[in-house]
DNA sequence: AATTATATTCCGCATTGCGGAACTAAGTTC
DNA sequence: GAACTTAGTTCCGCAATGCGGAATATAATT
């Protein structure tokens, strides 16, 4: 056997599907792994790519680049662009990512309730899940006065530098979460430390007061509070922040205010889809 | 050989990627196309599926519908439901969505004209892209008194019930409409002559004023003009609408101002991303 | 015309994915 | 609680499928 020397590939942040795999698993299929690894490889910024930026991106050979494009243009995945030979994002991808939303209960049940709450306290309020290493925005209500943030649904922030992140680090499955956090370590490098203490702290508050403040820590002038939601039919767990830019909300608030209002609305919404019954755990 | 008894499918609404890839297309990656096909079985309504659901909807065997999923799972494609033992829709796909459309040139460029336009007639004024056999919509701008039409970002509609579609037609190069139409065709059936007639006339209207208006045709109580636009880099095809409620949107209008007014919007945008050279094209 | 950069096509090889069948695991029904 | 039903995973031998190095095509650049 002189073969294998596929695996070669080049060692790159993101982790590819390759990579996930580990050694040999028979029951995933490669093939469809690296097809969704090349539409992975759009990032903030990238209008469009060549095969030669997948092949650089993955690490997978020319020739197996172009096939995988192909067929994800072919089904409308991407789009060829005629004049400059490269791909964007196809819209079928816009019209599935609608799909899923339409179709998340919780999310049509939460909506006014956060709308109410970004109202009341002049701030933002949104919903968010977990993509691999990265939490995203699923669904956003801002009071009318609010300062827009300039993220928006499908936007997606780190997960151990903001409350969102750590609130949902804070009641996720032991196995789970370490191996994301084991994942985080060998992306974050040499921040790996402060981040650390950043989550066990986040742990430490949500056990004690039932949320996680974040100062600060995911951009300079951004103050949150975030309150998880474990799914009771095992759907997963989605995670509620409210907040806004710090020289308005400020720590107190937070703490004594927002923070005890969200998580009443997060219960509200576990009551809301059978959730909680019998004995509460936490009770405000 | 007594093989290829595989592509032995059942015939199915919507077409599968086995049958666009014909009959051998070196080219084309199964494995990716029926991953691909997964995804696409959940429709609006469809919040969980189970491995039979998708067994039956694309008439693949069991276990390649067990290995692609649990594939297209432990990508964050699909989310794993604990209780009941099904997915929905990943979270992954919709930060995929948003990075499509933050990458989208033309739509940060039109947006505040299409939300000019809305205002102007107390109207919507949409923007959408083609995904195989049905418009998406791409963005969408309200008029702050509209009556807001329940469609979103994301949405999708027929091609050739709506002025939005047939627009699209009117400008698709001669090749690809053909194949188009030819899917439409067998998929509508019997509706397929009236469709046919609808098509055609929208074609002729565009011919001579430029844009196409579409009075019920979609929907009883809407009423709409559209307008297509041709990338001039030839990054495809985009369809600009107007319309709104019929007992407030008359055909008068959207013949005399409307459509006129989006016809002069869209020019105005072809202008912005320099097509319509004649004078210059543009110099780097 | 020569050079570089990018994408597609070719084609023989063996890996990968396939899928029928056997096996688990949960419900139902009687 | 045995006998069915229904859904999902695992097994495993087979060969079709996807692979990828090399050759070829296509453009852009000098």
């Amino acid at each position: 056997m002189n073969t294998n020397q596929r695996a070669r590939h080049l060692r790159l942040p993101e982790a590819t599907a390759e990579d996930e795999a580990g050694a040999a698993d028979r029951q995933f299929v490669a093939a469809l792994g690296r097809g969704l690894d090349i539409l992975r490889c759009f990032d903030e910024g990238d209008a469009e790519l060549g095969n030669q930026d997948f092949v650089q991106r993955t690490g997978l050979p020319k020739a197996t680049v172009s096939r995988l494009t192909y067929t994800l243009a072919r089904l409308g995945f991407l789009t060829y662009v005629e004049r400059s030979g490269r791909y964007t994002i196809g819209a079928g991808v816009v019209a599935l990512a609608r799909t899923m939303l339409n179709n998340l209960d919780i999310r049509q049940l939460a909506r006014p309730q956060m709308l109410e709450l970004a109202e009341r306290f002049g701030a933002v309020c949104c919903m968010a899940a977990r993509d691999r290493n990265h939490i995203v925005f699923i669904e956003m209500a801002r009071s009318s006065s609010a300062i827009t943030l300039s993220t928006d649904v499908g936007s997606r922030v780190p997960i151990e530098s903001t409350a969102l992140g750590r609130a949902y680090l804070a009641v996720m499955p032991a196995d789970e979460r370490t191996a994301l956090l084991a994942d985080l370590k060998q992306a974050r490098g040499k921040d790996w430390p402060a981040a650390k203490a950043a989550i066990a702290q986040g742990q430490e508050q949500f056990r004690r007061q039932g949320f996680v403040v974040s100062l600060q820590s995911w951009q300079r002038d951004v103050n949150a509070v975030a309150v998880p939601l474990v799914m009771p039919n095992g759907s997963g767990i989605y995670s509620f922040m409210c907040g806004g830019p710090s020289f308005l909300i400020k720590q107190a608030a937070l703490e004594n205010e927002i923070g005890p209002a969200l998580r009443q609305m997060v219960y509200r919404l576990e009551v809301g889809i059978g959730g909680r019954r019998g004995v509460h755990r936490l009770r405000d």
